[in-house]
RNA sequence: UCCCCGAUAGCUCAACGGUGGUAGCACUGGACUGUUAAUCCGGGGGUUGUAGGUUCGAGUCCUACUCGGGGAGCCA
């Protein structure tokens, strides 16, 4: 029997296999939380009931011991989970000695370094577990949508941004790069499939020390052809609508267990507030800001203009210089370029940076130039603005990020099991 | 790369420049028949991150280094 399972098996006398998550007893009656990966059981054993040797075996069981438990399955107010068992036997399979992760609390830096322990913690438990039906959700909304899964390489010979750093490594005699993102292969797919969508890990060697960046880090790109910027964002708002409904559905014990406050959640729904670049700055200068037209916002502007609104909030039409040279020139304004950034609530900041791609090769070419990259490694891109050019656009939406802002956590490093940070690959 | 902060028991933390703490958790022995991070009584457990310096005396002050945390830039 799983734990999860355990309404089902009232009255019944089922076998639990797991590991002692915590345990405590007082004298002639003892109470063992047993985890088995579905959740957690209070399994009872009373002295009276039992023979003495298993009711010692009970009572000594260690942290984190592998165990077979086998009892009665009973209905219980006062047990966590509202079920718990009446123990007749117990297996131990290991018996665990000074599980370092203890009841009480610790650093950071120490359950860093135990990860591979951490995540049997009930908290790493419940994150986990949403961060899989986040996945499952935008699996679902996209394939349910007639979007092909079209996967990007994650190794290739060029940049897709020339900003940010790549992690390099040898293939075979030639310098290859770890995919930052799935963007110009999915101009291709969607060329050939009309809607596209890669998911996969992405790779940004920055010497990045924040709470919202990872060197290695899972990002969904849909790409669609015959697609402008603004519907772009209504498939954004959609898709991220629906994700959010899914885990206040699917995950409302293990919201509970980390103790989000599902209220901001629930006010999630289509549409989202557009605004411009222009009047993100004048949002921002209203609210005393020293910002002015052409910087570029950082993680405190994000969170001004977020914590203006109760929903998630794009701001589109950025200047040109500080965005990427695939992107299209906005026709109404040459100085900027029609791409949307999505802000998440509650001062989470971007979750999804996405536009309108340029179509026009003779463009295009000129950001190339003017980018300082080099025509030859563009060849192949560039030939899809020679055969059967049409406006396209897409997004990518980082799935880390957006786990931090559903589980509202403070630091993304917990929304992946084993995060890869700045100097930091081990466990 | 830059700025700020930190490193004392396995873990979380105390300690005026003057003998390292009756500290909590964990472990261990005992008490307790409904515990919810149980409680109560006892026990063991330390090269104060590394290397120098100041001082009669340094966990404490100074310098460098290492590691970690927070923030900036860059980004999802």
């Amino acid at each position: 029997m799983y734990i999860d399972k355990a309404a089902d098996y009232v009255g019944k006398v089922q076998t639990i296999n797991g590991w002692v998550y915590n345990s405590r007893s007082s004298g002639k009656v003892a109470f063992v939380l047993v985890r088995d990966g579905s959740g957690i059981m209070q399994c009872v054993v009373a002295k009276s009931d039992i023979d003495e040797s298993t009711f010692e075996a009970v009572r000594h069981l260690t942290q984190e011991s592998s165990i077979s438990i086998t009892g009665a399955i009973h209905a219980e107010e006062r047990a966590p989970g509202g079920h718990e068992m009446h123990v007749q036997k117990v297996e131990v399979h290991q018996a665990a000695v000074d599980y370092p992760i203890t009841p009480k609390e610790h650093g950071v830096d120490f359950l860093m370094g135990n990860r591979h322990l951490w995540l049997r913690s009930k908290r790493q438990w419940a994150i986990m577990r949403i961060r899989a039906t986040i996945v499952k959700s935008i699996r679902d909304y996209l394939d349910d949508n007639d979007f092909l899964l079209m996967d990007a390489p994650i190794l290739s010979a060029n940049a897709c941004e020339g900003s940010s750093t790549l992690f390099s490594t040898d293939y075979f005699g030639v310098p290859a790069y770890l995919s930052q993102s799935g963007q110009l292969y999915n101009e291709a797919t969607a060329m050939a499939f009309g809607k596209v969508y890669c998911f996969g890990p992405a790779f940004r060697a920055e010497k990045s020390k924040t709470r919202r960046h990872l060197t290695e880090f899972w990002m969904v790109e849909p790409e669609m052809a015959y697609c402008d910027w603004s519907q772009n964002c209504g498939v954004q708002e959609e898709f991220v609508t629906y994700i959010v409904q899914q885990v206040l559905e699917k995950r409302k014990e293990e919201l509970a267990i980390i103790e989000r406050d599902v209220s901001p959640l629930e006010k999630i729904a289509t549409p989202f507030p557009r605004i411009s670049y222009d009047e993100a700055v004048k949002l921002l200068q209203k609210a005393g800001s020293p910002i002015q037209w052409g910087d570029d916002f950082g993680g405190d502007e994000e969170t001004l203009i977020s914590n203006q609104f109760e929903r998630p909030v794009f701001v589109h039409s950025y200047p040109k210089s500080f965005k990427a040279f695939y992107m299209k020139t906005n026709p109404a304004n040459p100085q900027t370029v029609l791409c949307a950034d999505l802000l998440a609530p509650e001062g989470y900041g971007e979750i999804i940076g996405g536009g309108q791609r340029e179509d026009d090769f003779k463009l295009l070419l000129d950001r190339v130039h003017a980018e300082g990259l080099a025509e030859a490694d563009y060849q192949w891109y560039l030939d899809l603005r020679k055969y059967g050019s049409v406006p396209h656009s897409g997004f990518g939406l980082g799935v880390e990020r957006t786990v931090a802002w559903i589980c509202k956590l403070p630091h993304v490093r917990e929304t992946v099991p084993f995060p890869r940070l700045l100097e930091k690959i081990y466990p």
